[in-house]
RNA sequence: GGGCCCAUGGUCUAGUGGUUAUGACGUCUGCUUGACACGCAGAAGUUCACCGGUUCGAAUCCGGUUGGGCCCA
């Protein structure tokens, strides 16, 4: 018995497809574009479910636009840049990159990523990715770094760029600033220590709390809450620092918290983000107590040249033996870290290249309305972002590995010289500045800052709109149609990408944003490899199949989470092979391609009406991007009403020649389908393609064949369908109860009901054959005795009705003692407890009957309105 | 501490005012039906997180509580 092999089948297809160049984006046609702001893949080599399920939902709208028609633009891209490439060179080669020349470590950097490119190019196809490498690119080529500088040089000479002087965080291990949006938050327990001051003059001990008393070199200040009265007589007073004897002052300020530690703060120069505040706001000077590499400095006397952790030991030591420390307590704390190596940021003062941002908060916002955000609240997320932004943008790092910062600076008097837009890419630390003096006599010195990752990232819709390259093709493509990415990182690519485009164009970078969200743990709880509860999705891969992975990402609602399962693969596995099967049927049913006959059975028309709502059902989805309900309305049709339902009613018809409705009905419905799940399941569904249609189609494959055309609704027959397929269904599953096998011949079968007659034309035949009975008719009434079993009151109904009233005439009919048929066509009289008289037509409610039959030859089966009843 | 989202049979999930709450995986029963046993027909299993409110009627709307996730401080 032949099966479908996903084995054999997927990696067959995808070296076709590759073959065929299928999923090209014509540059030259006319037809609409439909543009994807592709995430390049960062190239570290390893596939995480993430990836797998993310770049899925993406393919799932280039396939569905592709089969609509589009041009479908849908990049094969990797992002080669940054520190954790850096990382991981550094660990692997067991060097610092300050340790080696500047340019080698580059180089070394570029090769470890490149030898993932192919490992990586691979996964996608596995995958069933339909991205184009004929608009590949990747983040570190020249030609992408050209266009970082290019539109910082414009930036740059339209003022919005100034170097800062000013505190910004800063990640001692990467030697790097950091941008607000690279800042995360880490869980830790540390002590807060109660520290001694003394007060000028009268020496009366004053106590202070604090997590960071290797920051007492740099204390400039002392705060109290202004309504902290048992701290009243301390304001104005000075008081000595510790250990470093300085005399600073005491003050009062809203911000302090009295109910935190001893509601005395000490306020130092570098301390954090508060602290910060209160410099500005005092006017004090920002001493510098640590250096860019974590270590203290000469300010902190005998603690310098220490690195901040020891020299905080070193000094609770040193206060403990001197009696300045009186206690310690636990504290837990939210601390903020590098988001690549997890080392505490401290805040430091390091002069910086800043993009001007918080400036053009209300004109991004107004940006942000103007494109459609799927899911919705997703817009919320931005807004809340943007509006919460205190600062400018970091844009230089001290690193190495990225785009080089494209300016001169004398290193005398601070002058810069900008690079000309023609001469990009240029690496300043190896080319020199046009002008090698400055008038001040200083030496112009190349910029050895290289850009934040972001400035690359963020200008993927000008790299993939041909900006500054093809003016024709940037008109034609610009704004991009659809942005894909997950909400982590709405802070940052799609923040920074549209800050960037509305400077440099002054208009949207696309017309929708889709995120989508993050793929869990089994248990719900997020994956983390310190967490040990990772899942590696090439073992799934090796033992389900791409398809399989796909059917899991189609299961996925946008912008949710989702805990991973694998039985949503079984699930995959199993609706793959059923399409497969079904579309064997159609095929061996179909040698030829059948054409459309004057008059049809009831069953095909219903069938073909009801496949005409259910393509404009998936439409309506997958435009908003609602795959998971796309995917589970035609799953269910197919399995169900295609499969079960309308083959099973059908299959008599299916093989004559002489029958063409019903080879119509399953050769259109049958090819719709596949074409609609092809998005979801391109293996198998080109596999089937190939075997089944191909020859009557033309398409070299299906994913170019377009999208199904809706047959028109059809209301008659669609009721007249459902009815068939009711009755049918019905018996069946009374066989089933009486223990016999579905394909039992049973006697004659009588459908009762004034309606009946109407409802069954024409399907008598299709009814008969299916359920194997000798004879199957239609009467309007029943020669035996019918009673009522139960009276089912409609809610619907009655609630509006009879608001107040409703569920005590729910109660009355619920309890009706052998209610005579007239209440059928008469309707019902009921008295209520309060004495009213109220009157129910038959529409309040719906009958049960049961027949009653002397003898144990005939079944009753009730069907709605109907008696079915059959003798054995 | 703030913003956003989530809570539904054993597990995952659909369901934004109408009472028999969807489907999948698993479990149990029957059936080799002219494509499919990775199938077909059934069954059991849900106090719809908790409390209060609105309503004739709430899984659904509102408020609060608890727990979880994401983002931020």
């Amino acid at each position: 018995m032949a099966q479908y092999d996903w084995k054999e089948s997927e990696p067959k297809w995808q070296a076709k497809w590759k073959e065929w160049e299928i999923y090209r984006f014509d540059p030259g046609s006319d037809k609409q574009v439909y543009s994807i702001d592709n995430p390049p893949r960062y190239a570290s080599g390893a596939l995480h479910l993430g990836h797998a399920y993310g770049y899925t939902v993406i393919d799932f709208a280039a396939r569905y636009k592709r089969l609509r028609g589009f041009n479908v633009f849908f990049p094969l891209c990797f992002d080669v840049n940054g520190t954790p490439v850096e990382v991981r060179v550094e660990k692997v080669k067991g060097i610092k990159a300050h340790d080696i020349p500047r340019q080698e470590f580059i180089k070394m950097c570029s090769e470890f990523a490149e030898t993932y490119i192919g490992e990586m190019t691979k996964q996608f196809e596995t995958l069933g990715e339909s991205m184009d490498p004929s608009i590949y690119y990747q983040t570190d080529a020249i030609y992408y770094r050209k266009l970082t500088q290019v539109s910082f040089i414009r930036m740059f000479k339209k003022g919005l760029v100034y170097k800062g002087h000013f505190p910004i965080n800063w990640c001692t291990r990467c030697g790097t600033a950091l941008a607000d949006a690279e800042v995360d938050y880490a869980p830790r327990k540390t002590k807060l220590n109660f520290i001694k001051f003394a007060e000028v003059g009268t020496g009366r001990e004053v106590m202070i709390a604090t997590t960071r008393p290797e920051l007492l070199c740099t204390c400039l200040m002392v705060a109290v809450h202004p309504d902290d009265a048992s701290k009243a007589d301390l304001v104005g007073k000075e008081l000595i620092t510790p250990m470093f004897d300085r005399k600073v002052k005491v003050v009062t300020d809203p911000k302090v918290d009295p109910d935190f530690g001893t509601g005395t703060v000490m306020i130092c120069s570098i301390g954090d983000k508060d602290d910060l505040e209160w410099i500005m706001k005092y006017g004090l000077p920002l001493d510098k107590g640590i250096d860019e590499s974590g270590k203290m400095t000469p300010l902190c006397g005998k603690y310098a040249g220490m690195a901040v952790a020891d020299a905080r030991k070193a000094i609770i030591e040193d206060m403990k033996k001197a009696g300045l420390l009186v206690k310690q307590e636990d504290l837990d704390q939210n601390i903020g870290v590098c988001w690549r190596c997890h080392t505490p940021i401290e805040f430091l003062k390091v002069p910086q290249w800043f993009i001007r941002s918080v400036e053009f908060k209300e004109r991004v916002l107004e940006m942000v309305d103007k494109i459609v955000w799927k899911p919705e609240f997703m817009k919320i997320r931005i807004k809340d972002w943007i509006n919460s932004l205190a600062w400018d943008w970091v844009v230089s790092r001290q690193r190495y590995f990225a785009t080089a910062i494209p300016l001169w600076e004398c290193d005398k008097c601070g002058d810069v010289i900008i690079a000309e837009e023609k001469d990009c890419y240029v690496d300043p630390t190896v080319t020199p500045a046009r002008v090698e003096r400055c008038k001040c006599g200083g030496r112009y010195v190349g910029s050895p800052d290289v850009f934040d990752t972001w400035m690359d990232s963020s200008i993927s819709p000008l790299y993939n709109t041909f900006w500054e390259r093809d003016e024709h093709l940037f008109k034609k493509l610009y704004p991009m149609t659809m942005r894909p990415q997950s909400h982590d990182i709405i802070r940052t690519w799609a923040y920074y990408t549209i800050l960037r485009e509305m400077l440099l164009i002054g208009e949207k970078p696309w017309n929708e944003v889709m995120i989508h969200g993050f793929i869990m743990a089994p248990d719900g709880t997020p994956m983390h490899a310190s967490a040990g509860n990772t899942i590696d999705p090439k073992p799934l891969l090796e033992k389900y199949g791409g398809d399989a992975m796909r059917y899991y990402a189609s299961t996925c609602s946008l912008g949710m989470d989702h805990a991973f399962k694998e039985q949503e693969l079984v699930r995959g596995n199993r609706l793959a092979t059923k399409a497969w099967n079904v579309m064997r049927l159609v095929g061996s049913a179909c040698k030829t391609k059948p054409s459309q006959p004057s008059s049809m059975h009831p069953i095909d028309q219903w069938i073909l009406s009801r496949f005409g709502a259910l393509v404009h059902e998936v439409e309506k989805y997958n435009e908003a991007y609602e795959f998971d309900k796309a995917m589970a309305r035609i799953e269910d049709f197919l399995w169900h009403e295609f499969a079960d339902h309308y083959i099973e009613l059908s299959k008599h018809r299916a093989y004559s020649e002489q029958d063409e409705g019903a080879r119509f009905a399953l050769y259109t419905v049958g090819l719709g389908l596949l074409k609609m799940i092809s998005v979801f399941l391109p293996h198998v569904a080109e596999d089937a393609y190939q075997s089944s249609f191909k020859q009557h189609e033309g398409s070299v494959s299906i994913h170019v064949s377009g999208w199904p055309a809706a047959p028109a609704r059809d209301k008659e027959g669609e009721r007249k369908g459902e009815a068939v397929k009711e009755i049918v269904a019905a018996v069946r599953a009374w066989k089933s109860s009486k223990g016999m096998s579905l394909n039992a011949e049973i006697g004659a079968v009588e459908i009762v009901g004034p309606l009946a007659g109407d409802l069954i034309s024409g399907s008598e035949m299709d009814m008969g054959q299916t359920l194997k009975a000798k004879s199957l008719v239609a009467l309007d009434h029943v020669k035996l005795r019918e009673i009522i079993e139960r009276v089912k009151p409609v809610h619907s109904k009655l609630g509006p009705a009879f608001k107040r009233d409703a569920k005590e005439i729910v109660d009355h009919l619920q309890s009706l003692k052998n209610p005579d048929m007239k209440i059928v066509t008469d309707g019902v009289t009921l008295r209520l407890n309060d004495g009213r008289e109220i009157r129910l037509s038959p529409e309040f409610f719906v009958v049960e009957k049961k027949i009653l039959s002397e003898k144990g030859e005939l079944d009753h089966i009730a069907v709605a309105d109907l008696s079915v009843l059959v003798y054995r």
